[in-house]
DNA sequence: GATGAATGAGCTTTCATTCAT
DNA sequence: TATGAATGAAAGCTCATTCAT
């Protein structure tokens, strides 16, 4: 893609991000993005097929940047314990400065429209499927102590989304970066890793 | 209300948590709530104001159930283990028993309209403060140990409905019965529950 | 169908009619139909699938009515030449008494859209048959001579349509009833009908 | 117009047909007309004022050609009979070697849009007035007796217009050339022409 | 002259809601 | 009370046309 056309993707998408976070995708009319881009109604059916494609690509895009910076972050950590306090910490980095996303995130995950659901999963499962690669690991490294890897995933990402969402529905959250420690702590103990 | 009249009032109720649960509360037409409930389009107008009430209706209606389940399954409960242990088997055998109700919580529990998103929060709020209420309690009798209720709470609520998200978006979910001491032992481990 | 619809129905259809032969079927808006029918957009749309659905409907209604008209006028009809000028007279004067109709078939005959030219062929077709029955049946008879049906059906419609085609465009036309014997006048000769 | 000029001018009108032909006058976008021609779309509106324009060039342009070619074909003709077997030879021909431009002229000849159809008369009145000279001589010279010219107009080019409807609408049609001795018989009835 | 990205007016169609019966 | 035909506002999307490059 060229520079410029690059440049108005991400803008159309930056602007979708935000406009489906204030009213949700189906409140959210696409002359509202299009106002907030900038650009013209029709503007965005040259970049996106429909106003679906849109949702869509906003998270194999957004979705796909956090999941490659998760990664990127846990490359480094040695054990189970410091890759699973870093993926709490990156994962609440992330949302903390990408708020429109995580509200995004919080809203459409669940979209209940079986098209919309099938074409948002992907990113999803793969951030799933990540961290019980890193439990996993965990559990055969003896680094945790856990009966069903499929089970610590739901706790380990429902915690964190549970975190993020009393976070986004807050008027005035105390920073993310609060709990990072106090949810550390809870899986430590879920985990049975030793100190 | 009259006896028919209630019986209409949780008929289309019925309908609608079925139609939204297929369809989402977008997608669903209020024709469809009115065929399923076997009544013409307009009566859903006698008993609701409009289409997001019966939304609200069915939250109140259904979450209210739903908790008054918990509360009479825990109070019989002796220690806060007992507590938490009844709460992840009542919720998971209510979502099992009312699987459109669970998709539903699943799916406009995130509703970023902000006017259905405060009418619903009511319901989910008394809910947290529940579990809220059993975590402090048993920190004060030193049962359990945990540093912030608040993210207590949040991994308790989390993980159960990490776990219904998963049931629900499985084709072949395997029963949330046979998880309900997988998620416990997770949950000893986290607040640091004696054996 | 039940009365009152299908009054509507013939309305939507009238004004249809009306419409499609001032504006043309691309250039006239739904919009138009529906006021020209006295009723609400969205009623257009109970009562037909949409706009290429009035169009298709308003063929197979109105070509039928006036194909009937012609089964039903050449019934009596003792000779070819007898059931040859009885089609004539009856197609002008039909197209006399419908001038929009008219219209509407000269114009939307010939669509290049394929869906509509195909939904549109059938009625035609039906009277192309029609025709190359009469024609067939008096060469069997002897009461014309023709090398080929196919073209001496050409011939025959292609005369009546351009004098449909001069009448619907002339400002100010001579009746179409004046015609009728001169364009017959022509057909005797070339069918070589004796006098 | 210069050489360049002239020769992109063309090409666009040849790609015009091409696509009138295949969509439709209202079905064909711009943006197809270019393609084909092989020009961006901006560049069409350097040739032509807008879509109208096209439309009524490509008339102008082709069936001024085509009109040219009837008359150069009839100059030589000695009597009424030559010339009015020459025009059917020649419209067949013609018709037969420019496909599309026969389709568009069956297609769109009778475009109900008065803005349109003004502009298409033109030529077709030239042609029109063509006939009508060569019957009125006929019949001036006594070589066809007819009794209305512009009925016995008509006639011939309604049995044209219509052969050709059947050849363009048909996926395997019959040569057109087969068929010019079999229209020429039957207007020769018609016309009384002697053998 | 040539380009093609951008524009935005205008279209068809949907559907929550009303109201005469 | 119940009905369901009718309403009409509103939204997604298209595409002829423009204009900066």
């Amino acid at each position: 893609m060229s520079k410029p056309r690059e440049e108005k993707y991400q803008a159309i998408l930056d602007a979708a991000t935000e406009a489906f976070a204030e009213y949700g995708y189906f409140t959210c009319q696409v002359s509202k993005i299009a106002k907030l881009a900038g650009v013209a109604d029709g503007t965005i059916y040259l970049y996106f097929k429909n106003k679906e494609d849109i949702l869509v690509s906003l998270f194999s895009d957004r979705m796909g940047n956090f999941i490659q910076e998760i990664r990127q972050s846990i490359v480094k950590c040695q054990t189970t314990q410091e890759r699973l306090f870093c993926i709490i910490r990156t994962h609440f980095k992330y949302m903390e400065e990408n708020r429109s996303l995580a509200i995004v995130t919080q809203i459409e995950l669940r979209q209940s429209d079986p098209k919309i659901r099938e074409a948002i999963s992907g990113p999803l499962r793969e951030y799933f499927h990540l961290i019980e690669q890193v439990l996993t690991e965990g559990v055969e490294k003896q680094e945790i102590i856990l009966a069903d890897v499929k089970v610590g995933r739901q706790m380990f990402f429902g915690t964190l989304d549970a975190a993020i969402s009393d976070w986004v529905s807050s008027k005035k959250p105390r920073p993310l970066e609060g709990i990072e420690e106090l949810v550390f702590e809870l899986m430590r103990g879920a985990f049975k890793i030793k100190q």
